[in-house]
DNA sequence: TCCTGACCGCCTTGGAATTC
DNA sequence: GAATTCCAAGGCGGTCAGGA
């Protein structure tokens, strides 16, 4: 009884208290009707004995001695029966008081899970995320390229810069392959080490005019080279700096998307919604559709037959895989042959969607190399352009410089340390201990951070060290200006 | 609370596609 | 090349979210 009551959910708790109350009450009045039974047993008998005892007296006195004696037994049996329905009263209290608290706690725990199933939700979601953004088309147009030098450099060996650009022949050389065939033609025997010999001494016998051609030459190569190598660099150099640019922009736009999932994960997840569109792989609609097998052929036939008998899906593929393993080769052969002509048919429509498939690589690699021009000259552009601020800054600087040294006095009174420059001397020492190694900037920021936390009382007894120093340079200024404007 | 729409599971075989 | 995974067909019923 009290174990129902207590495992029950709400409404089964409420149910399980009326039980209760109704069993306990019952046990009550079953209690107080023995009870009066009894004293009324216990009247007759007494009466019965004390006729018996007390033959001398009168029968009236005995009698009224009985009822008083009767009443007295009742009152006592009366106040036992009120006693033990207090005490009945007291235990239906109690099982009511246990069954609230097991009501409570139940209700504690539903709202506990119903806050780890929302955080579950929050938890898959996150895992979800798939940004949209793309890498930086010059990043990966940079890296196609470098794939391509260390394919170059792999097949061609160490040292070659790549497929075009070869390094100039010195003189010695062009003149080399000059001279190699006709030393080859007049000592046809002459292997290699000794063919380069016989050049070296002659290129050392050359005379400065004789050599001028060839210095000529290799002048001219070196200089397209440099040329070509020259403009190379300056397209890197851009397309770096582009790079840069593209990368501050798709980090910001990864930003900005992962903060937009996070949001509406978190709606979801508080709202117990949990989207489940996407969830299938991104399919190309127009590639061919694979071919049914046989089996599949058989199991479309019979499906018609079997739905009219009322089976459902799981049940007509339990009988089409059981009829279709006691079939025979002969009973198979038709639908084989039909798969068979479905399977030619998609052979041929992948060929088509194959081809198409290469088609469409080619273009986007041809829109891909013009797109790559583009972005070159738009780098060349961002680069002149970086280049023209750079020189202005560069320009101002000097110009602020070489004011500041003409302007400079060494008699001007020296601006003393602000509150924050004192502060950040000394959160610098206590830092540096703190995180020994620390880079610079780390620790400006830190020291910034620092400084903005401080209070307001803080900040103040800060402002108060800085201030004498202060008054004194602001007196001394005064001074200086003073005297400044009576020598002028 | 009801309605609607989207999505998934059920179940099978065998071949294609992919991964290791 | 072996192992694994995916996909093809059928339609009903269940679940869930969002809106009225």
């Amino acid at each position: 009884m009290a174990t129902a009551a207590a495992a029950g959910s709400k409404r089964g708790g409420a149910r399980g208290r009326k039980a209760l109350v109704a069993v306990l009450d019952n046990e009550a009045n079953i209690s107080a009707g023995k009870a009066a039974a009894q004293a009324a047993d216990l009247s007759a008998s007494s009466a019965q004995k004390k006729a018996k005892r007390a033959p001398a007296r009168t029968k009236a006195a005995v009698a009224a001695s009985a009822v008083v004696d009767d009443v007295a037994e009742l009152q006592g049996m009366l106040e036992r029966l009120r006693l033990e329905k207090e005490k009945a009263e007291e235990m239906v209290r109690e099982r009511d008081e246990v069954i609230r608290k097991k009501e409570e706690e139940i209700e504690t725990k539903e709202k506990e899970q119903g806050r780890l199933q929302a955080e579950l939700r929050k938890v898959q979601r996150a895992k979800e995320f798939k940004p949209t953004v793309s890498l930086p088309l010059v990043k990966s147009l940079l890296e196609k390229d470098q794939d391509a030098d260390d394919k170059g450099k792999k097949k061609k060996g160490k040292g070659k810069a790549g497929p075009e650009r070869k390094k100039p022949c010195p003189a010695y050389v062009l003149w080399l392959k000059d001279q190699w065939t006709e030393v080859k033609e007049e000592n046809p025997e002459a292997d290699f080490k000794e063919v380069s010999s016989t050049l070296g001494t002659k290129w050392k016998a050359l005379s400065a005019e004789e050599k001028q051609p060839y210095e000529e030459r290799y002048r001219q190569e070196k200089e397209a080279y440099l040329q070509v190598v020259g403009q190379e660099k300056r397209e890197a150099e851009a397309m770096k700096l582009l790079e840069e640019q593209q990368m501050q922009w798709t980090a910001k736009e990864l930003l900005d998307q992962y903060l937009k999932f996070r949001q509406e994960a978190e709606e979801e997840g508080d709202s117990k919604k949990g989207k489940r569109k996407n969830s299938k792989k991104d399919k190309d609609p127009s590639k061919p559709k694979q071919p049914m097998s046989a089996y599949f052929v058989y199991s479309q036939e019979r499906r018609a037959a079997l739905v009219a008998e009322k089976k459902n899906v799981p049940e007509i593929g339990k009988i089409t895989g059981e009829e279709w393993k006691n079939m025979t080769e002969a009973q198979k052969a038709p639908y084989e042959k039909v798969a068979r002509k479905q399977k030619e048919e998609y052979q041929k429509q992948m060929e088509v969607y194959k081809q198409k498939k290469i088609e469409e690589a080619a273009s986007l690699e041809k829109e891909e190399e013009e797109h790559k021009k583009i972005m070159k000259q738009e780098a060349l552009q961002l680069l002149k352009k970086k280049e023209k601020a750079d020189n202005i800054i560069k320009k101002t600087k000097e110009n602020r410089q070489k004011k500041k040294q003409e302007n400079a006095d060494p008699n001007r009174p020296k601006r003393p340390a602000s509150s924050f420059l004192l502060f950040s001397k000394e959160a610098r020492k206590q830092l540096l201990e703190e995180r020994p190694g620390i880079n610079n900037s780390s620790l400006n920021a830190l020291i910034s951070v620092k400084w903005k936390e401080l209070s307001g009382e803080e900040r103040q007894a800060w402002n108060a060290k800085a201030a004498p120093a202060m008054a004194a340079y602001k007196k001394e200024m005064e001074e200086y200006t003073k005297a400044q404007s009576s020598s002028d």
